[in-house]
DNA sequence: CGCAGGCTTGACATAAGTCAACATGCGTGG
DNA sequence: CCACGCATGTTGACTTATGTCAAGCCTGCG
């Protein structure tokens, strides 16, 4: 396969782990990497499995789930094209991961890409600093988890999402009303809040009887009041 | 200073980052450490300041501190010696950083510190693995906060202490009754696992009543039925 | 058309929070 | 050495946010 045929043509070549590396250096890479769609649903990797992926995700959403032992389960991130999926470095892994919509990946055999990690210490330097940024994340959420309403929390979330919409093309005017698709069900939103779908829904419908959101229908949402929204998020 | 005074001595030689280099390589981190007392109850970072330490705990214990603008508080991580403090690369601190204990740290400026890191890609590979080792624990900990419930949590709780008071000299038998100190306030624990103080209380009151812990007094805590505190934390 | 998955809404249960009183234990200074 | 005072911890009565259970409603798809 030619360089042209799986790294030219990448939708995240410059926002992936692979954008630090030069036309050369992706060499290395490529000869390694191959892509594979997965379906909705599937899973990628089973949490407890030694047999880790190593890849980069194309397209789609995947989900990183906790669970306990009796069933009851938290999704502890969210991955987005663009982002490292799975462990550059051998071991068990930690948490189920489940793609939400249908996805592609760019699989890498762990061996090779470890190797191409050493070599390039930028590339390194790089999944360092993401590592760190998922780790303050995964430490606001459990300021949220653990103190924050269920008011709070979605409102938080909804605006996550629409600050993520408005970078992903769909432009709009900066402050006025946004409107975006979930990509995330309402149970999927509780799973990732630490609610039940109940709650969701109940306080969804507060917002949009408030007149803060629009709910048009399907999964859409629009923000028609975001100054209200970052209210609601930071005192409930 | 030679480095006897400020290395040979260390008390977490091995297990810092510093403990990858070699004799030669520790010389470049020597000539720039400074060894510093901080009192229990002093802020190390507060969360917004530019100007971030760079340093290994010596002693002591620290907290990492989550907090809503009205005020509420989650802890959201613990330092222990040989731990990393602060942030390798520049940037606004993300969370507030005080010592629980009396504490010495072993401060760097960052820039030679980062120099260090770069030219040593052993250290700063320890480095990514701290840092995942953290995020993975703090997603365990979003379940946990999300979906156990009180009693879960602390029986959970009380099984990482004892596990880290073990692995922390005081010998005892491997299965047989356990005492230790907890480095925390009934307060403290309930802002680690969010909940109450008073809750935190009645919980560990019940688990005494229940023979399953024994509370001598103080911060001391006994183990009396590891086997039935595991049960405790997964299914209560 | 009719089914299935997702969503909404309501009535009710409950774990944990809040408020308040009291106990304990530790350190300081008389 | 004792006594006082403050920080910490315990316990109780009551409130409340959110979970649970249950019924019914959209909406898109086969």
């Amino acid at each position: 396969m030619k360089i042209q045929d799986i790294c030219t043509d990448c939708t995240v070549r410059d926002e992936a782990l692979c954008g630090t590396l030069s036309e050369d250096e992706l060499w290395a890479l490529n000869t390694i990497g191959r892509r594979q769609r997965i379906a909705r649903g599937d899973t990628v990797i089973w949490a407890g499995d030694t047999s880790v992926i190593c890849a980069n995700l194309l397209s789609g959403v995947l989900k990183l789930v906790a669970a306990t032992p009796d069933g009851r389960e938290q999704i502890v991130g969210l991955l987005y094209p663009a982002d490292f999926v799975g462990q550059a470095h051998a071991g068990l892994a930690d948490f189920t991961i489940t793609a939400l919509t249908d996805a592609e990946l760019c699989i890498f055999p762990r061996a090779a890409f470890q190797r191409v990690l050493e070599d390039h210490g930028r590339m390194e330097r790089l999944l360092l600093q993401r590592t760190l940024t998922a780790l303050t994340a995964a430490r606001h959420r459990m300021l949220s988890l653990a103190r924050k309403s269920a008011e709070e929390r979605i409102a938080d979330f909804l605006l996550e999402m629409a600050l993520r919409a408005a970078n992903t093309g769909c432009r709009a005017t900066p402050d006025g009303p946004l409107t975006f698709d979930l990509p995330l069900t309402r149970g999927q939103i509780g799973d990732v809040l630490g609610l039940t779908i109940e709650t969701v829904s109940r306080q969804m419908t507060r917002l949009k009887a408030a007149g803060v959101i629009g709910l048009p229908g399907g999964r859409a949402v629009t923000i028609s009041d975001r100054a209200a929204l970052a209210v609601c998020a930071h005192a409930a």
